[in-house]
RNA sequence: GCGCCUGUAGCUCAGCUGGAUAGAGCAACGGACUUCUAAUCCGUUGGCCGAGAGUUCGAAUCCCUCCAGGCGCACCA
């Protein structure tokens, strides 16, 4: 709807352009908004100022020039008004409402969906925690952004693969296999001194008592240059058995799991680092390899291969992205904790080494969370093993509650979230809020067909019925949602979302107590139902995407 | 010291890429259940958009300078 009434703008311009009205100028895009007050129109664009700047004329004159020359083929404009400093208001059939109610109606769950994307082929990279601990509440958030990214995106028509990033050969495992080694011998009497860089959580110990249960005490007199690799082989899979359980559980599905192992098979990596070497993106002094990144505006050239011979953490990082362009995707995206923002000048520096646009790879931070109960913070480690697992934060306040609450705010934004109230079943929790108005509406439904009125199809009620301020703004909210739903897409930001659905849930509930759905007028009743179940759809193709349940009954 | 993020109502946050009178939720106060679910609704109170300059018809939004908080600045990941 919005996108046909900027098609008839664009044409009244370029035919006032053609006639000399207006000079040529260039006008890169048409912004077309809803006004806040309903006075204002439908929709309202402010195309006039913006050329009355660039043809130094006065607004409302342009504006009057475009309003004379607008041609309505399809007959969908009602009025068209000049206001304020030169705003066009635009006032539009109440067809053309009708017929977004209809078009609700008719592709129920495919409402929404739409061919933004055109296929294109993309890949979102989240969660990637490495496999030696359990998963916690930070994880969480980026979990969640990644999820619901995906799902918008594919909603919109990408053609989304969502992976998760196994970093399995650094030396954070080799710690892990060390850290259950210690806790091994531990328990087997000998008096350990735990090193600063093990982890100490209960989950190692844990571990180490099934292999001992499994094969005894055999390792204690084995050597450890051997018994550590086999021990974090173990434990790196135990933990990421555990870590998909979670995951699972708290909606989050991944298509694939990447082990960063792979990437160093046949010589992967060291072949990529030559050839960048002969390409000249890669130099030596001597005893290390450095990236020069600063040739992309990184602030000083990065290691990949390090004294010891050993590569760094961003050699693989580059193949793992020539890996992911390799497998034909045209964006990828990475989530990422936000202490991790210093790192993506020398990622975007690689990539573009490889050939490929900045552009192509998108970098999304996801602020840390600040855990609170009852107010009070709470200190989080996953070294020392302090912290709170996604695992508990499932078990107190729930999947829903949780998800719903990291996707309110701005990725970018730090969060406090505080499991005192994330828990609590009340109007804090804006998702019950949103959950109960799609209950509500199925209550109606039920209601309706005990009392022998089944729901009408479209064809069968009259929507001239519904006259009430409310419900045209009900409606227009509705017709709102695709273009909400691309929005989002287009800005990778999945919070607006969440306040799209708020509003929505609000005027529907301000809608059911003024007006009964179920009168005594038979044909306004039938009209009344259908509205609502066209609200339930929306509402519950968008907590489909959130992953957020919409229930019938509450 | 340098870089990134943030600063909007008492609290938690939106503000759709420069537009019309700056919005919501919570908290506070006053109302609405014999009526399709009161996990709801209606109303009232509450603002120098961190500060200062600049760009223009027009700035919470863009540029510059400060101030405050968070996070980074490895041959860790």
């Amino acid at each position: 709807m919005k996108n046909k009434l900027v098609a008839l703008i664009a044409n009244a311009v370029t035919a006032c352009t053609q006639k000399g009205l207006l000079p040529d100028v260039e006008l890169s895009h048409i912004e077309i908004e809803v006004p806040a007050n309903p006075e204002h129109g439908d929709y309202a664009s402010n195309v006039a100022m913006i050329l009355a700047s660039q043809a130094k004329q006065n607004p409302r004159k342009i504006a009057q020039a475009i309003q004379e020359n607008l041609t309505d083929p399809e007959g969908i404009i009602e009025k068209t008004q000049i206001a304020g400093p030169g705003f066009l208001n635009f006032r539009m059939k109440d067809d053309l409402w009708r017929k977004t109610l209809q078009d609700i109606l008719n592709q129920k769950e495919k409402y929404g969906c739409l061919d933004v994307g055109q296929g294109k082929k993309v890949q979102v990279e989240f969660v990637s925690a490495n496999p030696t601990g359990p998963l916690h509440i930070g994880h969480a958030r980026g979990a969640v952004v990644g999820d619901v990214l995906a799902n918008l995106l594919s909603a919109t028509g990408y053609a989304v693969s969502r992976e998760y990033y196994i970093n399995d050969a650094g030396n954070q495992m080799n710690n892990l296999g060390k850290s259950v080694l210690y806790r091994y011998r531990e328990l087997l009497g000998e008096k350990i001194e735990f090193p600063e860089n093990c982890y100490r959580g209960d989950y190692i110990k844990d571990i180490s008592a099934a292999i001992i249960q499994k094969e005894g005490n055999r390792y204690l007199t084995e050597n450890e240059e051997e018994t550590v690799p086999y021990f974090n082989g173990i434990a790196g899979g135990v933990i990421l058995e555990e870590i998909k359980r979670d995951l699972k559980d708290f909606g989050v599905t991944f298509d694939f799991y990447f082990s960063e192992k792979e990437l160093y098979k046949e010589n992967g990596v060291s072949d990529l680092l030559s050839s960048l070497q002969e390409q000249g993106f890669i130099y030596s002094d001597g005893e290390t390899l450095w990236f020069k990144t600063t040739d992309f505006g990184d602030e000083k050239d990065r290691v990949v291969i390090r004294k010891n011979g050993e590569p760094t953490y961003f050699a693989a990082d580059i193949a793992y992205h020539k890996n992911k362009f390799a497998r034909g995707f045209d964006i990828l995206i990475d989530i990422w904790g936000a202490d991790h923002h210093g790192y993506m000048p020398r990622l975007w520096a690689a990539i573009q080494a490889l050939g490929h646009r900045k552009d192509d790879l998108k970098i999304i931070l996801v602020q840390l969370v600040n855990l609170l109960r009852a107010g009070e913070p709470v200190a989080m480690s996953t070294r020392s093993g302090e912290f709170v697992t996604l695992r508990e934060v499932l078990d107190e306040v729930g999947k829903d509650a949780a998800r719903y609450n990291f996707l309110m705010r701005r990725s970018d934004s730090h969060l406090d979230f505080d499991l005192d109230v994330a828990k609590k079943q009340s109007n804090e929790n804006p998702v019950f809020y949103v959950q109960y108005a799609h209950a509500r509406i199925c209550s109606i439904i039920r209601m309706a067909e005990e009392r022998g009125m089944a729901l009408p199809a479209f064809e069968n009620i009259n929507p001239s019925r519904l006259i009430e301020p409310e419900e045209r703004t009900l409606i227009k909210m509705m017709a709102r949602y695709p273009e909400m739903l691309e929005g989002a897409a287009k800005s990778l930001e999945v919070h607006r979302m969440t306040f799209y659905l708020n509003e929505l849930a609000g005027v529907f509930h301000s809608y059911y107590n003024k007006n009964k759905v179920m009168t005594e007028d038979a044909a306004l009743s039938a009209a009344r139902l259908v509205l609502v179940d066209a609200v339930r759809i929306v509402l519950a193709n968008a907590l489909k995407i959130l992953g957020v349940n919409a229930p019938e009954k509450m």
